[in-house]
DNA sequence: CACAGTATGTAGTAAATTTACATAAATTCC
DNA sequence: GGAATTTATGTAAATTTACTACATACTGTG
């Protein structure tokens, strides 16, 4: 059974439809959900002024098994109605309030993302990164950081990676490319013109486009895999935050289909590169 | 009392510390949080193959008031549908199963760090910011992807910021550093020689050394001002994933609170920058 | 007003949870 | 290495909680 998505409204719509008690039981449960949660059959018959069993059968009437299994069902409805807003921050917000803002944008950011990836062209995207010879990570301001970071990422799966932030490189780069290149394009909104004038280039020649930008975009028009991450960043904040924290887990999720790609054998040569690191480290104590 | 937002990362987190049967407990509830939900303690105490006092003394370690306040609580965790154990990632897993968890642990890392962030470092780091003349921010590995982004970010509040890769630069501008300089150093570990180095040098100049690191590690160790940020990056994964994503958010509140302290009459400089993008993109259709 | 049907409450029963206590295991200190 | 102390775990009884069956009250209709 699939629980319901907002008990409470339901509850509401059919506040009129109910016997006198049972109605009684859910004034008392839509005035102080989280408290009913918390009651007992007893307390909570008491708070709404009727009998254990009468409560009893309100719950069954809603779905429930019984008393316990509709708090339960009370208690899930009620914890997932809460997130999912994200709220921006105000000049009156403070240290103890903007902070948890903030990462709570964050993380809805990438439970909404989660809730539908595109995972054809993920599946793609892993294909055709596994088959290149070379893979480029192109990007601009803030995507250029995410382009670095992709680098690091993919530099050690044997790929030879190459990242520019320089436009004049990009478009030179495009240009040369051939069969076997991987241009992997990272743009949030995929209108930015010398970004979508370097794909165009690259798609005159062999190489394969991808990219990691809105549907619909030029840069998408532009490209054989076009990975689609919806997030709708809140135009009036000034600063871009969530979309670039979605980009980096899908990269993330693009490095572990390849190395699941590439098989267990594979996880010698990640761990040879991690070892080689510990040099430069201060032991821990 | 403030119901736990992840309940099995707690349970999770905890798991060594336990006693055997707390322990057979946990894990019993780890494997099947939903179900558990759903059992009386006498099941769940089946299942865990425990006795059923073990079970209560279990729920109240882990600050509910007793069994079926422990099931509210989970339930309520569990509502967001985020799986709030991080599991990483088998090579028998597929396309259906891999981006997810590596969604959910990038939730699970961003929720953990939410929980106890450490707002007075916090604040302290954006009291220096304001006040700083010039800000450089260092990283390498991963972290130079997070300090370009930082760059990124810093750059628009009027403020010289500049990033470097190398670290023969990092050393040469440590070195010359003086009053109103402001050194950001970002790594995971706080262990990197190099880095290290750096901020040693520039601890020797009256320049102001901020990091976001690890606690106790020796880059701390050399700063003024540490934000330290909890993030058990799984050892057996050879990518760090996670606590880059942490680091970039907590840079998003570090821009945000010099945007707060900059006051409301800064916002036009942040909209005429955002205006000066706009020729380099091609207009919404 | 009597009857049927529905709604509500009472009381008893079964189930589940908690407490108090006893035993077993582990740890510490001679 | 063994006794003493602490800690961990289980047993059994007590208590709380939820459910069922039944009785009574209410509502509307012929």
């Amino acid at each position: 059974m699939t629980s319901e998505p907002n008990l409470l409204a339901v509850i509401q719509r059919q506040l009129s439809d109910l016997n006198k008690s049972e109605a009684k039981v859910a004034r008392a449960i839509l005035n102080g959900p989280e408290e009913a949660t918390r009651s007992s059959i007893a307390s909570l018959a008491a708070t709404a002024g009727v009998s254990e069993p009468s409560v009893n059968r309100f719950c069954k009437r809603f779905g429930a098994t019984g008393f316990p299994d509709f708090k339960l069902q009370l208690a899930t409805s009620l914890a997932s109605g809460v997130r999912y807003v994200s709220r921006s921050v105000e000049f009156s917000d403070d240290i103890n309030t903007f902070p948890t803002k903030l990462f709570d944008n964050a993380i809805n950011a990438l439970m909404t993302a989660k809730e539908d990836l595109p995972l054809k062209a993920i599946a793609r995207a892993v294909d055709q990164i596994t088959q290149a010879r070379r893979v480029y990570f192109f990007g601009l301001g803030t995507s250029a950081a995410v382009a670095r970071d992709a680098e690091h990422k993919f530099f050690r799966f044997n790929v030879p990676v190459f990242t520019h932030e320089d436009p004049l490189m990009q478009r030179m780069l495009a240009a040369s490319a051939g069969v076997g290149d991987l241009f992997f394009f990272i743009s949030h909104t995929g209108r930015t013109k010398v970004l979508v004038e370097a794909a165009e280039i690259a798609r005159q020649t062999e190489a394969t486009i991808v990219s990691l930008t809105a549907e619909g975009s030029p840069l998408a028009d532009q490209s054989h895999c076009c990975i689609n991450v919806k997030v709708e960043e809140d135009t009036e904040q000034y600063l871009p935050m969530t979309s670039r924290l979605v980009q980096l887990v899908i990269l993330d999720v693009l490095a572990a289909g390849v190395t699941l790609r590439r098989g267990e054998g594979f996880t010698p040569h990640l761990a040879r590169i991690k070892d080689s690191l510990k040099d430069t480290r201060f032991p821990t104590s």
